[in-house]
DNA sequence: ATTAAACTACGAAAATATTCGTACAAAAAT
DNA sequence: ATTTTTGTACGAATATTTTCGTAGTTTAAT
């Protein structure tokens, strides 16, 4: 299995990834750059190199590459979470959501969803 | 203001200094120690580093310095959370909640906790 | 009064991560 | 047919972070 920690940059390029479906080096060079100034060839560098630990895999298509990522968002997100819970709430979950709660607006739609969340959750436990 | 992003190992060191308070290198190196390899003189230039940086703060306690930091546990915290709910959330923070939530066992009363935070959040907007 | 232990200071090596220049190949435009 | 554009490959420079060795000072122990 792959879950090894992605770097920041190599994190950047498989949002983009997971977000917009196999892409082209140069796809994934125009969004970074609306961010920040980055070269072409520093984009497909790290994309080799994440090629080359297996992070991303790649097809010919033509005369370019298209890559796509090869671990999932969903599990790469909660591999990352719990270590950022360790490192930076000394494990604790609970004060991670209470900042979280506290520290964004959210709408009401979604304050509900989780207040469900939690009652499936304590009902859960329950049985 | 100081709020640029501590490095790994400085969030460590921090850790300990704001469990345990104001303490000597070699207290910081000990616990640094349990964790993993670390030699004392490595532990010691990180925390001249961060005394560089103004990070920490230091007193001289006869012969020895004790470091504080010059950061606070929960505003660093939220500096931290709000760059990593960006990062690997893509600023999402109610999907790191339900994920948060979903994927760490927590007690029957911190979650009602949370409910009720919920709902004072909720009544909060109304007004 | 020597020796050993516990410190600090600091340069520099090692490990990681990021950035880019240059060389080269293939396709598209002139 | 040349030139320009759009790609890949890859070595190497930079930047950042982590690690530690060595030197030197002060205190404690023999």
């Amino acid at each position: 299995m792959n879950l090894q920690k992605p770097t920041e940059s190599e994190l950047e390029i498989l949002q983009i990834l997971w977000q917009k479906g196999p892409s082209s080096v140069r796809i994934v060079n125009e969004e970074l750059a609306i961010h920040r100034d980055i070269g072409y060839t520093t984009t497909l560098k790290l994309m080799q190199i994440m090629h080359d630990k297996g992070l991303l895999s790649r097809t010919e298509e033509g005369r370019y590459h298209l890559y796509k990522p090869e671990i999932e968002e969903e599990a790469t997100q909660i591999n990352l979470l719990s270590k950022f819970v360790d490192a930076t709430f000394r494990g604790s979950a609970m004060k991670l959501v209470m900042q979280a709660l506290g520290n964004h607006n959210s709408s009401k739609e979604e304050l509900e969803e989780i207040k469900n969340l939690i009652d499936l959750k304590i009902n859960n436990d329950k049985s």
